[in-house]
DNA sequence: AACTCGGGGCA
DNA sequence: TGCCCAGAGTT
């Protein structure tokens, strides 16, 4: 089935916030789940893991420990079967134990809003901080993951190195009210058409703003 | 800055 | 069979 474009007048492609739009506007991303707690536990149990294997990893475990008190008194060993799909299940399941005691001993068992209290967790880094900003807090939160650094490169948006980077640039030349949603639109936009290899720009809605795409036809290398 | 953890999906 | 995935901690 095609997509048509309702209107056909030519994008402007210096207007970085339009570009986001579009792409948040084709790829949604639903968050149906927004206690704060399972987004936590669930955004540390997908790191360098498929949405897929996540879901199956977070279901079996909140199914037999159901809050925050009861994988704090869980041992790791009781926590690998169930969370097994996600991956790097023993450190995951080390970490998650930890962060269920701490925020059980420092926060009253709720989880903080705070960035720099929320690293202090074990675990979690600026980009699974940022989505529970984002989900659970609705902050402005710009969480960059492999995709939104990869994407925002190949658009000429950024010309950065490393997450960091491009989460510092970005910032400058996007409204922060997009800051949020940009994140999970990424990652179904680059899951599907913008792929780190053999990326399928034939289908791509954005070709005639995309650095990559051009270079294909410019670069011998 | 480079290395490592890891099961599951896909080419 | 090889490579990659909503990264973070360690060296």
């Amino acid at each position: 089935m095609k997509i048509n474009n309702k209107n056909t007048k030519k994008i402007d492609c210096k207007d970085i916030d339009t570009l986001a739009k579009i792409i948040i506007e084709r790829f949604p991303r639903d968050h149906c789940e927004k206690d704060a707690y399972k987004v936590l536990i669930t955004t540390i149990l997908s790191q360098r893991s498929r949405d897929e294997n996540t879901e199956v990893a977070s279901k079996q475990l909140f199914e037999k420990y159901p809050n925050v008190e009861s994988i704090a008194n869980a041992k790791p060993e009781e926590l690998y079967e169930l969370i097994k799909p996600a991956g790097l299940y023993r450190e995951k399941a080390e970490r998650i134990i930890i962060v269920s005691k701490i925020l059980l001993e420092k926060y009253d068992g709720v989880v903080p809003n705070k960035l720099e209290e929320l690293l202090e967790l074990p675990g979690v880094g600026r980009k699974t901080a940022n989505i529970v900003l984002h989900v659970s807090f609705d902050q402005a939160a710009l969480a960059v993951d492999t995709h939104v650094h990869r994407i925002s490169n190949r658009l000429g948006w950024v010309k950065t190195k490393t997450p960091e980077q491009t989460e510092e640039e970005l910032k400058k030349i996007m409204s922060p009210q997009l800051w949020g949603p940009i994140n999970g639109s990424m990652v179904e936009f680059g899951k599907n058409i913008c792929k780190p290899i053999s990326p399928r720009c034939e289908q791509c809605f954005l070709t005639e703003c995309c650095d990559f795409f051009k270079n294909k036809y410019n670069s011998k290398t």
